[in-house]
RNA sequence: GCUGGCGUAGCUCAAUAGGUAGAGCACCUCACUUGUAAUGAGGAUGUUGCGGGUUCAAUUCCUGUCGCCAGCUCCA
């Protein structure tokens, strides 16, 4: 019999007789292996441990301890889920597509006649559960494209059918369980009885692939692992981070609200909310002051004639409030590059004067999709840390590097670790061939400079010109995009901006258009779930609380807080005729970091007891040395 | 915008086969003078999101609208 070489990841090779499968080496090398390998890597591709090797390969047994064995785990989840459904609802129901995912997988079912909902979940996963406990194989079998049609239209699945009518292959795989038959690539699970542990977690509609044009599915999302113990450890995960959501705790910390009555997407900041971000954009100014940052100040609204000139009118009209009085129309500005525009065009401008960067704290309003809105991380109106550069094309490598820099000083205070994606021209856009790819250029190189890995999201820029986006997480691991830095050829040439070289003659700048929190109100959203509201002491909207024990130390507490608040800390008093405990709780509550504690001791030694969050009680101090103490810990930001 | 779910006191949630609503916390009053996560007693609290319809009667059923939640589409 004809013998093949099999390289094993650890460089040992095995003799084994042509066609011999994944688990046939799996079962030479052990039966623990065997067993526990639920796919393989063969030569970079991964196939079913069933797949026989025709010739000299390299193999990696996948078990469900590899990323690549739990996404084979969840996807034959999903093929159990859809059989499942299958079985119960029939002919009502159509598969689609069923995907894995982070932390799951989901199937889209077009299913006109059942509406699901959490109640079906029971009995889904009931059927799931009998379906895997009967361990049936999962096999696959190749066939010929009109096999499949043919197949899957005898089915009635007619969105199989149009998936298949779209490959352009010869043939396709098909996985087989019991009754149930997908059409896959694979690889999958041996039998379902691998099966062990998911949960259907939500129901939800989505669009036929993804366009809003194409029939509405219903989307059920799950959850699957290797056993039931980390299920569990997952949905405990899930339900902690639901803790840190920053709406829970936005209300609980009294930090801002929305109300019908204002508006939808329109964020009330309350005094803490308020302080917050107003430290924030204080940190902004400074930081943008060092680095060579000119502060400047636009209108609210300006007239719709510029933002025809601008393009905005053209492009983004369906996303702007517009006023009317005095016969002459205005726009509330949806971004704040026009008055910068103005600013630049105030004055003749020289090559020795760039680049010049405005930098603005922008309040933007944006009519949103009424179903996009999200707490403070998708509003309608906000504030932007946004700038402009202005620069001679040959500044423009520079100038992006120096704002990647910036990001990356900027997210290091916060402690976020970020992901860098880079999106280029989209279908409707304005500027030249040229331009874009010059943009595109400068903006990659820059990349490739921070030596950090990047996505590339092709034709998913703006209308105006290629991007950097910088990506945050939010508690749930939903990905909201913060900084973003985009070229713009295009503005400077609609407002025909020119600068006079050193040859006297007039150039065009290259604009940059960045932010680096992006939108204050969801920065703030992204950092109170990232802290889960235990801010740092520098931005801490309330630093310190200072409680009394009894009556009797009120007097010298109040000049304390007195002397405190004087001295520059965010301090707030609780002279309140309850019990300590019941204060320290309060104020523990409000993720207060300081807690300083007066009672009769303190008031003879004319000091306080700082008591942190943690619970940590610090050593009694006079209260100028909680002011040094309070004004280190806060410097390295300042 | 789309699909589905939801809207009851400031917050978290009960209630009704259709008969105009209750509990805890918070709030107010009184007592307690208290040392590091809840002292006790008493009190007040609602146009049941808003409008229209069906009905003798609607918080409950129907409908419109506003808002919220999950996802899709779209974007900081």
């Amino acid at each position: 019999m004809e013998s093949i070489r099999i390289e094993l990841p650890d460089g040992s090779v095995k003799e084994m007789a042509k066609g011999s499968t994944p688990l046939d080496v799996a079962r030479s090398i052990g039966e623990r292996l065997a067993k526990d390998s639920v796919a393989a890597r063969v030569d970079d591709t991964l196939v079913d441990v069933s797949t026989p090797i025709e010739s000299d390969a390299k193999l990696a047994l996948i078990t469900l301890k590899s990323a690549d064995g739990l996404e084979v785990y969840r996807h034959s989840t999903a093929h159990l889920m859809a059989h499942a459904v299958k079985e119960l609802f029939g002919d009502k129901v159509q598969v689609t597509i069923g995907p894995a995912i982070d932390n799951g997988f989901y199937y889209d079912f077009y299913s006109p006649k059942h509406t699901f909902s959490p109640e079906d979940f029971a009995a889904i996963e009931g059927k799931m559960a009998t379906l895997a406990a009967s361990d049936m194989p999962i096999t696959r079998e190749v066939v010929t494209r009109d096999e499949a049609i043919q197949l899957f239209r005898e089915m009635g699945e007619a969105y199989k059918v149009e998936l298949i009518e779209d490959l352009d292959v010869s043939t396709v795989s098909l996985y087989r369980q019991g009754p149930f038959v997908d059409l896959c690539r694979g690889p999958h699970l041996p039998s379902t009885g691998y099966i062990k542990a998911f949960k259907l977690t939500s129901v939800a509609g989505a669009y036929w692939r993804g366009s809003e044009k194409n029939a509405m599915l219903q989307r059920l999302y799950a959850t699957a692992f290797p056993d039931k113990k980390e299920l569990n450890k997952y949905l405990e995960r899930l339900e902690e981070a639901r803790k840190r959501d920053h709406r829970k705790l936005g209300r609980e910390l009294d930090l801002f609200s929305f109300s019908d009555e204002a508006g939808a997407g329109l964020v009330i900041w309350h005094p803490r909310g308020a302080m917050l971000r107003t430290l924030i954009e204080d940190f902004e100014r400074r930081e943008h002051l060092k680095r060579g940052y000119d502060i400047v100040m636009g209108p609210q609204i300006l007239r719709t004639e510029l933002w025809k000139t601008s393009g905005h009118y053209e492009n983004y009209r369906e996303n702007m409030y517009f006023t009317e009085i005095d016969e002459q129309s205005y726009g509330v500005k949806p971004m704040n590059c026009l008055a910068h525009m103005l600013i630049y065009k105030s004055q003749m401008r020289s090559y020795r004067d760039l680049p010049l960067r405005y930098f603005e704290l922008g309040t933007v309003h944006r009519h949103e999709k009424s179903g996009v809105l999200h707490g403070l991380l998708r509003v309608r109106g906000f504030t932007q840390d946004d700038a402009h550069i202005l620069c001679m094309p040959e500044q423009l490598d520079g100038e992006i590097k120096g704002v990647l820099g910036f990001v990356r000083d900027v997210m290091a205070i916060f402690g976020f670790e970020y992901e860098l994606e880079i999106s280029t021209r989209p279908e409707k856009s304005i500027g030249s061939d040229v331009d874009w790819e010059r943009a595109t250029k400068a903006l990659i190189s820059a990349l490739d400079d921070t030596g950090l890995p990047y996505e590339i999201n092709e034709g998913d820029g703006a209308f105006y010109g290629p991007k950097i986006d910088i990506k945050l997480k939010d508690a749930l691991d939903r990905k909201w995009q913060c900084a973003t830095i985009q070229c713009d050829f295009t503005l400077p040439e609609r407002f025909d901006l020119t600068y006079v070289g050193a040859d006297g003659e007039k150039h065009r700048p290259v604009m940059v258009h960045r932010v680096i929190l992006g939108a204050i109100e969801r920065f703030i959203g992204v950092l109170i779930e990232h802290y889960a509201g235990n801010f740092p002491l520098w931005i801490s909207p309330v630093q310190a609380v200072v409680v009394n024990v009894t009556d009797n130390q009120q007097a010298y507490a109040e000049q304390v807080f007195t002397q405190l608040r004087a001295a520059g800390v965010r301090v707030q008093k609780d002279f309140r005729n309850e019990k300590l405990g019941f204060k320290i709780r309060e104020a523990q509550m409000a993720k207060t970091p300081y807690m300083l504690v007066i009672g009769d001791r303190e008031m003879e030694e004319g000091t306080v007891a700082p008591r942190h969050r943690s619970g940590r009680n610090l050593d009694s101090m006079t209260p100028e040395a909680f002011v040094a103490f309070v004004a280190e810990e806060c410097s390295r930001y300042q």
